[in-house]
DNA sequence: AAAATTTACTAAACACCGTTTAGTAATTAA
DNA sequence: TTAATTACTAAACGGTGTTTAGTAAATTTT
C-alpha cells in the first residue's frame, strides 16, 4: 500500500521536525521556558498537533533523553581501544566531564531533572545508559584484576568513582563554585579530576 | 515611636508568616508546583500581598536558601570536635550526606536549582554555606599536615572530596541508581562513601 | 475634630502556560 | 458519489507569575 506507506512516512517525518525544533529550543531557552507554544510556532503547527505525536511535554523530554543517551555511549566508547585499564578509567573521567560541558541540556535530561524520570517506559531511554554503565563496570573490574583496588566491592567502586565525577560535573553546570575565583573554576575542576586521579591510582 | 515599632513588628511577622508557608508549601509539593497563589490562601492573604515582601517567587526561594545553609552549618558544626583531622573529613562526609537525605529540598536549593543563582543578593544566602566550606578546607589542610594527601592541591582536593560525596547525594535523591536493585541502593550508597574513604586513607 | 496623607491590602487584569475538546476540511475507501 | 477516515486546528479550561489601579483603614497634620 503506496499510500499508507507515504502517510507512515510523513507521520515520522513530522514526529522528527517537532523532536528537532524542541531539542533546539529547550537548549536556548531551557526546558521550562521553551513552551509547546514556542514548539508548535516554530514548526507552523498548532499546538494541538503536537500532542498527536507525544502523550505530553515530558514525553518529548525522556525521547529527547534517549538521544542523548545514545551520543553519550558514543564518546563513552571512544576510550574501548585503550589497553591499561587504569588509563582507560582516568580518561573515561575526562571524556565524562567534557561530554557534560558539551552537552548541558542532554546532561540534565539524563542526570539531574526529575520530570523525565516520573515516565513509565524509561527502560528504553535508559538502555544505551546502562551500556554506557556497563562499561564504568568493566573498566573498574578489569583494574581490580590487575591489582587495583584489592579488597573493594566492584558496585560500590563504581558508584564512588561515578559520583565523584558527576559531582565535578553537576557543580560546574549548575555554578556552585562561585567561593573560587571565576577565572579559575574551569582549571579548579581539571585539578580536581586529575586529584582524584592519582588518588585512585594508589589504591 | 511605638506605632512605628508596632507596624515594623507586625511587618516582620507577616513576613515570617510567607516564608514559613511557602516553605511548608514547596516542601509538600516541589517549588514548582507550590504557587504564590497556594501560599497567599494558606496565610489568607491575597497573593499580591505576597509581593510587597519579595520580588518575585525566586527571591522566596533564596531566603528559604539562607536558612538552609544555616541549617547546613549546624550540620557541619556537629563534627567540630573530633580531633584527628581524617576522621573528622570522613565524618564530615557521613554528614554531608544526612543531610542531603534528611533535607532534600534545602539541598535542591542549595546546591542543585537554577533558579535562586540568577538571583543578585546571593552573597548573603551563602555566607554560612561559605562558612561551612572552610571547616571543609581547613579538615583537609590538617589531614595534610598530619601527613595526608602529599603533594596535592588542598584547594583541588577538597573540592575532588566534595564532588564526590555532592554527586552521591545528587544521583540517590534524583533517582538516577535505577540500574541497581532497588532494595539495595541505600547500602550502596553507603558502600560508595566506605570506598572512597578508604582509598582517601591511604592517600 | 477635620482634613490630608500614608499604609496595608486586594480585585481584577495581563500575558503566559500545558492540555483537551469539538469541529472542519481534505484525503481515501467503498 | 457517498461514506469514512485522517490530519489538523480554534478555542477553551484551569492553571501560572506578576502588575496595576483602587479602596478602606490607620495615622499624622492642621
Amino acid at each position: 500500500m503506496g499510500i499508507a506507506d507515504r502517510k507512515e512516512r510523513e507521520k515520522k517525518e513530522l514526529r522528527e521536525k517537532i523532536i528537532l525544533a524542541a531539542s533546539e529550543l529547550f537548549l536556548e531557552h531551557g526546558l521550562e521556558k521553551a513552551s509547546i507554544r514556542m514548539i508548535a510556532d516554530k514548526i507552523e503547527y498548532s499546538p494541538a498537533t503536537i500532542y498527536l505525536h507525544f502523550k505530553d511535554k515530558s514525553e518529548l523530554f525522556y525521547v529527547i533523553m534517549e538521544r542523548a543517551f545514545h551520543k553519550f555511549f558514543e564518546y563513552f566508547s571512544s576510550v574501548q581501544h585503550i589497553k591499561d585499564p587504569m588509563e582507560r578509567l582516568k580518561v573515561l573521567g575526562t571524556v565524562y566531564l567534557k561530554f557534560a560541558v558539551d552537552n548541558p541540556l542532554y546532561y540534565d535530561l539524563m542526570f539531574v531533572l526529575r520530570k523525565p524520570m516520573e515516565n513509565q517506559h524509561t527502560d528504553k531511554s535508559f538502555e544505551a545508559g546502562e551500556r554506557s554503565h556497563a562499561i564504568l563496570t568493566k573498566t573498574v573490574e578489569e583494574c581490580m584484576s590487575h591489582g587495583h583496588f584489592q579488597g573493594h566491592d566492584p558496585m560500590a567502586l563504581s558508584l564512588a568513582i561515578w559520583s565523584a565525577v558527576h559531582g565535578l560535573a553537576t557543580l560546574r553546570l549548575r555554578n556552585r563554585l562561585m567561593m573560587y575565583p571565576e577565572d579559575r573554576q574551569d582549571e579548579l575542576v581539571e585539578q580536581a579530576l586529575y586529584a582524584f586521579n592519582t588518588i585512585m591510582e594508589q589504591a
